[in-house]
Order: structure tokens, then sequence, then C-alpha cells
DNA sequence: ATATTATACTTGTCTGTACAAGTTGTCAAT
DNA sequence: ATTGACAACTTGTACAGACAAGTATAATAT
């Protein structure tokens, strides 16, 4: 996954660290240290050690070395552009996913044009899964995947990883996305889908960029109200814009 | 502010970003054209450039160039450790802070400990603050500032910043946090504070450190759903927790 | 005992070089 | 006109060196 000699000594400290062989609290081996072991130099090192720190895995404190952090498996952040299946992997989950609708449209359908008004007329494919947990609806996720660049979109696909899929079998280079987290009104089917008393939800609403700047996806996320809960990790911004 | 090299130059580009001096769609000059424009070396350039890309502002793109995204003021994100008081002055509303308790305790207080079990037995101070936008109140700020290594807090920060009094006066170096989003059930006070209908509201709670990865506060924000909005810039992760 | 100094560690910052790899346009051969 | 090779750009990655600055310990002078 990681090729280069700084993603690997990266994914090697997280390795290190989730097995407990860095405990939080402890101080990782210094920098020289570090060099020694991966045979790297001081830049590398201190690169894989910041992406690290982005994470919220180590604090860096000068003058004496980098401490990890006490991140159990519950706080540990699910932002970044962080798929349903993988989500599921990484928490060890029994999730099931049904896939309500699939279909190719000729322009955006009605309950997305409210939140993604400049995507009116993009040819996409529609898309729609109710996602449970231990039997329980928890999540709608409705999608709209922009054609171009996403040429086909199989059965199978939507109902195991759309991200698996295109990543691995369509070659896209998924790179970042912008979230906005709101409570909206919900109508009576989404009610009636996650067996809501009320009419709110809590919604997500995203859209997808590959690598070269081209939106890809737009998603609504309508989460149950005692369900949802998001998690990060921030660090204090230096640039004021 | 930013007192490093790189950090000048992070900052140079924002605002000539910010001010439309660099527009989205446009590529930034090349690395060596920005070498020669600031006097430095290309890795500095870069580390400035990185810095960028994490806050969403550029996308680089390898035999290309660094491209400015379009992010206009309601899309930039809002997370990071972002003080009230900042996000009044970037955004230019017209706030108001009304501060409804300020005062010393000998262990946490009752509503605190639900989600900071961890700080039963802490000593600190107190603080409740009600926000108003345009005269309406949006959000109630719970925070208990740990002492030590709060020592004082004085009624004149907690009414303008107390990250501006934390920063700059008691020079406590604020570095990161983890925070949760939820829906939560709240009791008729806070209900009547916010003059809501119903008993829902969406709650932050966070959990804030110094840079020596002590914790000093930890906050409760109650929000007004109708009101609440998080607005969150995500990189697709390379390493698997 | 206390304070100071020296030192050996740590991370922070910046420089310069080198080569790999992706993109674009030019020019020549077909 | 199309193709293909090349050159000139771009960013990506890695290395080695130098000095600044913060921390902790131990030896020293008072």
């Amino acid at each position: 996954m990681a090729q280069s000699k700084v993603g690997v000594i990266a994914q090697d400290l997280v390795d290190k660290i989730k097995h407990q062989q860095y405990k939080p609290g402890d101080y990782l081996p210094s920098e020289h240290q570090l060099m020694d072991l991966y045979g790297a130099s001081r830049e590398t090192i201190r690169k894989a050690l910041n992406s690290l720190t982005e994470l919220g895995l180590i604090q860096k404190i000068r003058g004496k070395g980098s401490i990890v952090l006490n991140l159990d498996r519950y706080t540990f952040p699910i932002s970044g552009i962080t798929s349903f299946a993988e989500l599921n992997n990484q928490l060890g989950l029994k999730a099931e996913t049904k896939v309500l609708l699939l279909q190719k449209e000729d322009k955006l359908p009605a309950q997305f044009i409210k939140y993604f008004p400049e995507e009116e007329n993009s040819i996409g494919f529609h898309l729609e899964r109710l996602r449970l947990i231990d039997g329980q609806a928890d999540v709608l996720d409705c999608d709209y995947l922009l054609s171009p660049p996403v040429n086909s979109l199989p059965q199978e696909a939507a109902e195991t990883s759309i991200y698996d899929y295109l990543e691995n079998k369509q070659k896209l280079d998924i790179s970042y996305a912008t979230k906005e987290i709101s409570v909206c009104k919900i109508d009576k089917r989404i009610q009636d889908l996650l067996q809501l008393d009320n009419d709110l939800a809590v919604l997500v609403a995203s859209r997808n960029y590959l690598a070269n700047t081209t939106k890809f996806q737009l998603t609504l996320s309508y989460h149950r109200p005692d369900k949802f809960k998001f998690v990060d990790f921030a660090r204090r911004k230096k640039i004021k814009f």
C-alpha cells in the first residue's frame, strides 16, 4: 500500500503502536536510533514521524523525544475519507449492506439538488444503500457517482465496497473530500427506513474528489441521531486564514 | 505568529490565495520559481506547500504543478482547535458572549463526569458561557479548565477569549484536541437557555492538550440542532490502523 | 547545600544535491 | 496528418551535512 520508504516506515511504526510494542506514554526511539533501525536518513525518518503526528498517534517534544499518545480504538479519529466497508473492517463490526437502488441517471436526482446545485445536469449512477449493524438500520447512504469519470458500477461492487472497486479495478486515485455535518428534517420514507420516532436525522454531505481535482462522488448520509458519533483529532493551526 | 521561514512562506501563500492573487483553478508558481521568490531551498518551499495541501487549499499534481482549490468561505473547514472568538473574527459575525458561571471547583462537576470520568477528582475552573449570534442563543459552552496547569482565570478573559489569555498571558502552548460529536438529550435548563422546542441538541465534547501532552481543558458544547454545521476537509489516508 | 557550567543528548530548521517519474510541447521521420 | 523520440519542464523521494534550540545529567565552583 505504501510504497515509498517514508510510507513503509510510517506504517511499520503505526503497526508497532497498534500492537503495543510502543505503548501510550512511552517515548519512541530517537530519530538517530530510527535512522539506524530503518537505514534511512534523518529527513526520511522525520517525514514518517510527522505523518504519525498528524494522525494524532504521537506528540513530538523538542529536546525530549516523540511520545506515544493514548488513543484507544474508540477515540481513534474516523475522519479522512473512510468507506463504510473499511470502517467495518477496522472496527470489527458485523455489518450488513442492503442495496435499495442502483441506476444510471442523466441528471441529478431531486433529493441531491439542494445540497449540490452545481451538479444539476450531471450524468451519473444513483445508488442508495441501507447500512445495518446488528440488524439495526443505522445509516442510509445516498450516493451519486459522476460519469465521467466513473464509467460503470456493477451491482456486486455496490454490495461490497465501491471504493475497493474504484481504486483497484477502475484505478481511480481517490484523494480528498469536503464534508458538512448538520441536522436535517427527513421525509416519511427515510424515517421508516431508519425506524425513527421523529423527523430529525444527522446528515453528512460530502463532495469527493480524485487526485487530479475532478469531482467523482456526491454523498448524503442520513444517520440515526442516537447512533451517530463522529470522532476527530485536531491540531491547533498556526496559519490564519 | 509563524516565525520559521516555512511558516512565513506558508502564511504569505495563504494570504495571496485569500486575496485572490492566486485564484481557484490557477496553478501556483513552480517550486523553482517559489525558491527564487522567497530565497529558500526547495525542501523549505515544499514544506510550506504541504501545509497548504493539508489545509485543503491546494492540490499538488506531479508533472503539472500546484493548483488552487475552490474553497469559499463557507466551505472552509472549521476543524482544528479554533476558539469561538477566533471563529468570530474570521467569519466576521457579530456575536456576543454571556458568562453564566465562573468559579473554582475542587472536583469535576456532575454534568462532566459522564463524558470525562477520568478527571473525576481534578481541581479546576468551571465556566459556562452562552454564545449569541444576532441576539439568538446558538451555543452553550461548558468548560472545565484543569488546575494545574491553569492557575488563574479572570472574568475578563472569560468574556473575551480564554485562548488569547492562556496563550499570550499564561504562555501555555496549546497543541491538540480530541473531539466527539454526537446528539444528546438535554435537561430543561439547557432547553430554556437555547430556546428549544424539543430535548435534543448536538453535543461536541472535547479534551484539549498542551504541547507537553498535559490535558488542560474539557469542553461540552451544546448546539441548537437547526444552527449546527460542522465543515471538514479530509484527505484519503494511506496508512491503515 | 546551592548555584553554575559543561556536556551529551534530544528535536527544529534550512541548505544543497541527486535522481526518479509524470506532463507537455517540439521537431523529425514516416 | 500521424507517429515517435526527445527535450524541457513539473513534482516525488531520498540522502548528507550544518547549526539552532530545548532538556537532562553530571561535574564543578561557590
